[in-house]
DNA sequence: CACAAAAAAGTAACCGGTTACATTGGTAAT
DNA sequence: ATTACCAATGTAACCGGTTACTTTTTTGTG
């Protein structure tokens, strides 16, 4: 690997000039301009990105942390994030927590040399970790996806609990009353949001909520899938099923469907997310899309803003939408209800 | 974001001094070692990664390169990759090169001063590009997934041609003769051998090769239905479809639950890669399991290993397993032959 | 107590770049 | 021809660490 001063040699100028060319800065005469690039150019050169960083403290790097690689949205969210990172020339570095929040805090302190700007998508970060973390990095940092009590900082979010309420007038319009819940971790803000939307939903209707309805998941198709086996060996009678996202609500429609239970003829089925596999299942799933694609462009743009000026709080907020589709209909009194 | 030299200060000794306490190198007093300790602590001192790297050319760090981000395995390729990683302490740089060669070539160029060795997962680079990368880069590569012609390079590889000619068996043996097949792109050489085990398989058995029987998908389900509604369309009679991946397969069971076909009374369907999601739809999919976290982790190990030491190629290939599940049985005579 | 050997700590060069400042050389104005 | 100015280039310090080598301190031995 050549370095700057096998130019220097090759073209028979100082480190500076080199460095000149490089960046385009300063004044270089045109025919040394084009001594360096073909001495770059026959060696192959290319900048030690490292030592680049080292010495502007600049990266041109943003760093993308998740709680974990297999999470939701996953690829939809990093494909975005690596197409709007290269539109803006920057590097991006990905990296998970492992779904541990020590592990995760560390990881992130480690990326302030690395990154000029961090985004977080985290479900194991309590607020008090995000709040340490902000007041420590001297790097901004986005958090995406995450209700945060005040906009202390900059973030990108979703309205969790309209969206489930958004998700319930669907289904109670439809004439559901009995709607089991399939919810996500409890531990963060996200799951008690969407669960307030669920209660907050049956109680502005004076639906007492049924505890028995209600079952935790950790938003993958195979809790989905247990969680509904549950409720179905509770002998609990339900017209209807909301799950905290489509994987899960997916998982329910393969455990009713194992037990001859017709979707969406006996239960009716609504996910969150709009996952692109949702229109691939039999029925094809009705949802509430949660544009994780426009928000990671919203979060990678802010993040870059944020490399150049240390402004005040940005912060923006998208919400759901509903998309119907074939696993909700109205309810069928002569079933289950 | 403190210094070394906040350390020296504080504790009143020489950047060598501080340098040994990280690392754990020479000589240094115990009530020394405390002090510098402390003052790290107190400071909330960490090493900066580039400098340490700079110095020492030794990054830690490990790039993973993939052509898309929203390709297949990803999910759990990255996931095991992160695992692995963390578990010999190394960094993992996670990097897309949107599909797109030239560009992917060059930022794995560009990752050589950023890492101690690459894994590339490329289905845009062609072989040449390989060759190319392989002789430039100082530091390794480990090639994945991929089929390469000698053993030129450090290799975790997948016998594709055995895997279909195994899918060709099952359906074979189940009485199918008019087997459509929905291939990958085929302008890398997975999807060429994957082909000619279709058509040795069909070979063998003295069965034409009907070229109207194959249609050409991008590995996506978008694609594998868009295949499966041609093949419809077309009018050709099929008893069975093997895709060449699940994906796919999975795209085109909705085709044909659209279109009213039942699978796999009328239409048997037999998959490739075991993707997660194939267990939960309906019928559950007969698939041949691509062991991608088992290769995974055995590339994130050579590659480690090679950071140490640069020795002779090494090479691993794995094969495929059948896994039985409901999207196959045998043919019945009565329906579309 | 003197002295050698070992332990502990410091000095300075280096990794590969950037950049403020200094130096050189050429050109136009006087 | 002198001066002034600006374009072009070079010099050297710096970014934040590591490490070979040197110096100082401690320890053990006769």
């Amino acid at each position: 690997m050549s370095t700057i001063l096998d130019v220097c040699k090759l073209a028979n100028v100082s480190k500076a000039t080199v460095s000149r060319v490089i960046n385009g800065t300063g004044q270089v005469k045109e025919s040394t301009r084009e001594k360096v690039f073909s001495a770059m150019q026959s060696l192959g050169y290319r900048p030690n990105r490292l030592a680049q960083a080292l010495a502007t403290n600049k990266t041109h790097t943003i760093g993308l942390v998740v709680s974990d690689f297999d999470g939701i949205h996953f690829g939809l969210l990093l494909k975005q994030a690596a197409a709007s990172a290269e539109f803006a020339n920057k590097q991006l570095i990905v990296t998970d927590g492992h779904n541990d929040p020590d592990y995760e805090y560390e990881v992130i302190m480690q990326l302030e040399a690395q990154c000029d700007a961090v985004i977080l998508y985290s479900r194991t970060l309590t607020d008090d970790h995000i709040q340490h973390l902000h007041q420590q990095l001297t790097i901004p940092i986005v958090v995406i996806n995450r209700d945060l009590p005040e906009q202390l900082f900059h973030s990108v979010s979703f309205q969790q609990e309209d969206a489930v309420k958004l998700m319930m007038s669907h289904l109670l319009d439809n004439g559901h009353r009995k709607i089991a819940c399939i919810t996500g971790h409890m531990m963060n803000p996200t799951g008690v949001a969407r669960l307030n939307g669920y209660k907050h939903s049956l109680q502005q209707l004076d639906i007492k909520v049924d505890e028995k309805l209600i079952k935790h998941g950790a938003y993958d198709m195979k809790s989905g899938y247990q969680a509904c086996k549950e409720l179905l060996s509770d002998g609990i009678r339900f017209t209807a099923i909301v799950a905290f996202n489509d994987c899960m609500a997916l998982g329910s429609l393969r455990a009713l469907t194992e037990s001859g239970i017709k979707v969406p003829e006996q239960v009716s089925i609504i996910g969150i997310d709009n996952d692109p596999v949702s229109e691939f299942f039999t029925p094809r799933l009705t949802t509430v899309e949660l544009p994780i694609v426009d928000m990671t462009k919203q979060a990678v743009e802010l993040a870059i803003t944020l490399c150049e000026e240390t402004k005040a709080t940005h912060s923006y907020q998208y919400k759901g939408l509903l998309i119907e589709r074939e696993s909700v209909m109205p309810v069928n009194i002569t079933t289950r209800d």
